[in-house]
DNA sequence: CGAAACTTTGAGGGTGTTCAATATCAGTGG
DNA sequence: CCACTGATATTGAACACCCTCAAAGTTTCG
């Protein structure tokens, strides 16, 4: 099979479990239904009732909540190889908004194709589930890193995290990765303001550990990173417990 | 039916979805092994692998993350009628610790029992996913809560939040529920000092808001409090799409 | 070239923290 | 019965982290 046509998603499953040609098939099939969204403008609206999931394959997203006092809060990004809007096929009205960083490109998946391809496979329905446990652990981190951790290490932390997620998609590596959020975009998930980003962001890199300008991150001191963020990538590589 | 047999977990299910008779029985024969774990002592380690799930049926639990500088981070109450580690029996192993508060009774799921009882009763299978699915949207507002609130806020929408929850399994109403959490717990839930939550305790009491004492909240002004923290109970009351 | 979006820096102030001390209460053993 | 201990709650004072407001610099793009 020819390595240039390999989804993102499909990438980021092999790094858990070996996929037969079967699954993917199946997994290509899923790819069909390609749409593209540009950016700034909303995908899916807070309370709006959504019925299709989506396979992110190229670009970035972010899913966040308005505050009725006008802030917002970021709950995740969605990087290529992502799933979008899982939770919101199961709960009648999706309970956030996302919204696309840059111009995007993503697979719809309806419901029934989803269920269809999960009867097909039950081995790639597990994968699929590990990625979307995956997931839902990166949330508690991040509830974590804004409850407990300063803004340094919390800004330390979110690098880094996005660098494991871009790595398994051959995005990244320990040398850094590109990334096209601004500053606000990192205030609004970090539960900081912008101005304040920056002068962390100076900090970090007046102290050679990580820079990030025009565009893309670049780790000068990958280690002493990971110890001031108190960076444990257990909970990203988690092996499935089903699939040995 | 003895109404006094009801576990808290079918009464939650049954605002959900009218449950027949079938998926009654099933939901009892998942309540058969039962244990017992005593206040304090952790029942499950992060790190250590998980192999059960349980359903609790009596006391309050609390689940966390330790952070390496010793501070805690806790994501989740988990109260009569919730799941306790869903996911750790997706995962190889648990990511986070869960600690009883009080003295708790829970019953002992097997992964082969849910997967059993899955199949057999879909629409039970739809309904325990919904519960889950709600439960991670609490996290995600749990997360906005921390990074957009301020500390009167939080407390109010926490107090709040648990107080519709416990309304849900017939342990309390709009006038107050009793609640076994120290000062610590609500600290360390709400990424507060222990010292901060006594006095903003303190402000919500004195402004006839709700008062937090002796293992007991009392709401004095509902409205007025949904006001302060921007109390919106959307994310705990979506009916789900598959059932009508 | 001008407008819009993003970044950078300074100054002052507020929310919440840390440290420290005291109060209260339940349980425990002398 | 009372002193002692440990856990929880309460309060004060000083300080730190991060915010808001304000302004200017830079880049992008129509």
């Amino acid at each position: 099979m020819n390595i240039t046509a390999t989804s993102p998603l499909t990438r980021k499953l092999s790094a858990f479990v070996v996929l037969s040609e079967a699954e993917l098939v199946v997994l290509r099939r899923l790819h069909q239904r390609r749409r593209t969204f540009v950016a700034g403008r909303d995908m899916v609206h807070q309370g709006q009732s959504g019925q299709a999931a989506y396979i992110l394959s190229a670009g970035w997203v972010c899913s966040y909540k308005l505050q009725p006092d006008g802030t917002r809060q970021i709950v995740d990004f969605q990087v290529p190889g992502d799933f979008l809007g899982l939770r919101s096929v199961l709960l009648r009205t999706s309970d956030h908004s996302f919204e696309p960083i840059v111009d995007i490109e993503a697979a719809e998946v309806l419901t029934s194709d989803l269920l269809e391809a999960f009867a097909q496979t039950p081995r790639l329905a597990t994968a699929i589930l590990w990625a979307a446990s995956r997931d839902e652990a990166m949330v508690v981190e991040h509830l974590v890193g804004i409850g407990r951790r300063d803004a340094e290490a919390r800004m330390a932390h979110f690098l880094l995290e996005l660098g494991s997620r871009l790595a398994l998609v051959g995005m990244g590596g320990k040398e850094g990765y590109d990334c096209p959020l601004t500053q606000y975009h990192l205030a609004d998930a970090l539960g900081l303001s912008a101005v304040h980003v920056n002068r962390v962001l100076r900090q970090l890199r007046e102290d050679g550990l990580v820079t990030f300008r025009d565009g893309h991150v670049t780790f000068h001191d990958h280690g002493r990173l990971v110890e001031l963020a108190g960076f444990d990538p257990g909970y990203l590589d988690q092996i499935g417990p089903l699939l040995k």
